[in-house]
Parts: structure tokens; C-alpha cells; sequence
DNA sequence: GCCCATTTGTACGTATGTATG
DNA sequence: GCATACATACGTACAAATGGG
């Protein structure tokens, strides 16, 4: 699923597809040790930029969420 | 004293220009409570981006060594 | 080993919103 | 109203790492 953001709401776009995603991993849709969609996907999934998909999932890994491996992609946080 | 910074270097600009900031605090250059010079002044001073001086800020943020206030300026931490 | 596509990382530019003075 | 300053968000480009052919 691909809840629509909504950019005249008062929390701004990073925060609403931070919350989306952090959604999808507490509800199992995205699991451990599997990648996250690629920031080029969730640009064109949600209409948003790079700047606003690499400030969500900022949010993400500063929450141990998920982890950003160069040249791969993104992954939900295993166990450890 | 305002350090050049080294584009060639392996070490990224904001972390170059967030060790320089980290250094002046450590050393009292920047006192606490005090005013950190603004992201404009920092890039006109260090010849760098606003999104190489706003990530800079943003380490010296989460390691709790400045504080920034919209519409006032970013500080450096005092003792409580 | 080399090229290429993909993906994240870094860096810069610009515009607009929000808050303070 | 205006200037300053941080926050958000759009865009672009190139670098670096990975993996497939």
C-alpha cells in the first residue's frame, strides 16, 4: 500500500513517509534483513524528492530501523 | 582563525567543517550559550554549500554540542 | 579485468515556510 | 514591513560501492 502523503498538512513530507514506512516494519510488511524500497522508488511511490526520502529514512536509521549499505540499498534492522 | 577546508581530501567537507566547529568549541572559541556564526556566514566563510554547513550542524546537534533555535541562530550548549 | 546499471553518499543551487527581532 | 535565521522541499550532478554480464 502506498498511503498518499499529504503536503498542505501541518507535519512536514519526511515525517509522514517516516511514519508510513516505520508502519510497514512494525506491521511485518517490511521485514528484517530485507531491503527497503530503493530512494528512487519511494520518490516515484510517493511523489516526493531524494531529499525528502533520504530524510525519512534518516529518521529511520537514527531510530535503528533500518540500515544503509552503499551500492546495495537499505535494509529493515535485523535482531541485532 | 577560519581553517580552509579540503575538497580533495577523503574526508567529507561537513565533516571537515564539523571537526573545525567541534575543535572551537572544545577550545572555548565558541562559548556556551553563545551564538555559533550563522549557516550563511559559514558557507560564505568556508566557501562551502548550505547543505554541507546544515549537515555539519546536524552532527554537532546530535552529539549535543550546540543547539539550534529557528528564527534565532544555532548555540553552543551550556551546562544544563 | 572491464563495462554497465543500480543504489547510497556527498555537494551544490534555489525557493518557500516559519519564527524572531 | 523588513532583515535575519532555521526548516522544509524541490531540483541537479557527480562520486563510490555493489553486482551482473
Amino acid at each position: 500500500m502506498a498511503a498518499d502523503l499529504d503536503p498542505e498538512g501541518p507535519v512536514p513530507l519526511y515525517a509522514q513517509l517516516a511514519e508510513v514506512l516505520r508502519a510497514q516494519i512494525v506491521a511485518g510488511e517490511l521485514q528484517p534483513n530485507r531491503p527497503v524500497p530503493s530512494e528512487l522508488t519511494l520518490q516515484q511511490t510517493y511523489g516526493v524528492s531524494r531529499d525528502t526520502v533520504r530524510h525519512a529514512l534518516r529518521v529511520l536509521r537514527e531510530e535503528g530501523l533500518v540500515v544503509a549499505v552503499r551500492g546495495k540499498g537499505t535494509y529493515v534492522a535485523g535482531q541485532g
